[in-house]
DNA sequence: TTAAACTTTCAGAAATTTCTGAAAGTTCGT
DNA sequence: ACGAACTTTCAGAAATTTCTGAAAGTTTAA
């Protein structure tokens, strides 16, 4: 198994911007050439399209499995197990945001609201505290609202972001069709 | 400079955060406390507060002026430099999409380009372009409305993520607004 | 039950990242 | 011009992460 120069590059990068989604390099070069190509491939497929180690691979596999990104199939008379990446790069997009909440966000909420049960003792903490107040209520609301639109289906969803500014316009037409609906929370 | 063991907690996790967002343990430490301490920092406040090297923190100081996210000051009669975080929760939400933004997914679309370009020479490489295709749509999007929602005020952003799933209930008031705006475009 | 065909595990090696601290650099007052 | 008070740099040390490959485990067929 060889990958066409072509796509050389972009398995490469593609791993290079995986660690940045949470998984290392070599997990993200997998997914990506998963994601390429139309057939499935074996774990020995992948361990010589990227030149990495037949173990390194099996626990790549168990990373993105736990990731829900793959899928694993059978080819008939075959025994070896053949993988490959689930869904449309949609789905990938999603369950991957989800995943992450799941994994860092959610954490990071929980150790913020347990920090905000504590009394503040002095100036300085009372300070703090307002600092991990706004934190916590920024990325709860953030955190929300990505919930929320996650649940939109993706046409609904490509929908909103292709009316890009529109959306100010929006919350104008809001106001003038329920003017009175409180939004006055404006801090 | 000690923190008191309230903030601790907060300051080191805040740390492990910040590794995800593209910075290392220590800065996004060095961070967290200039974020919640009132006064402006010495570096040497940093480097006995987090209990690292005068070093470290001056390499850290450079990082987190390179993604302008704090402010020197000075007192007068003092030669030191004092450190604080810059703006509101919001700015640097604001700041670290920015930042990251161009770090990392204009390189992407860059490359996702460039590989757009070469012709596919086989059926297979043929298949890995319309997945390169998607990727590069996709990505594209998002990239563009989350530029479009920075360029909102928070007050309007606010407001539109409290709207929440009323989002999709506004795409059908518009739809009885402008029925014939053109929005068939569902690939 | 044996063995072939496969997968997983994990100790230690290799690679990478981060950190330290001494030395070099800068700035300012006299 | 000197030296005190600071900051930055960077080579190598330390810590952390990732990878390999041999050994152990599993499954299937006969």
């Amino acid at each position: 198994m060889n990958i066409s120069t072509q796509n050389q590059s972009f398995v490469y990068h593609f791993g290079e911007m995986g660690s940045r989604w949470g998984f290392n390099r070599t997990v993200g070069q997998m997914y990506a050439l998963l994601v390429i190509s139309e057939e499935p491939l074996s774990a020995n497929d992948l361990a010589s399209g990227l030149s990495i180690s037949r173990g390194n691979v099996s626990m790549g596999i168990k990373e993105l499995q736990s990731w829900q990104l793959i899928q694993v199939s059978h080819i008939p008379g075959d025994r070896k197990e053949y993988y490959s990446a689930i869904g449309s790069i949609w789905d990938m997009a999603n369950t991957v945001f989800k995943e992450r909440r799941k994994r860092e966000i959610d954490p990071t909420l929980s150790l913020l609201r347990a920090s905000l049960l504590d009394k503040p003792t002095d100036a300085s903490d009372e300070y703090a505290q307002g600092k991990i107040q706004e934190i916590h209520d920024l990325l709860e609301m953030v955190t929300e609202w990505a919930a929320e639109l996650q649940r939109l289906n993706p046409e609904q969803l490509s929908r909103l972001m292709k009316l890009g500014a529109g959306v100010s316009k929006m919350l104008s037409v809001k106001d003038q069709l329920f003017p009175n609906k409180k939004n006055s929370d404006s801090n």
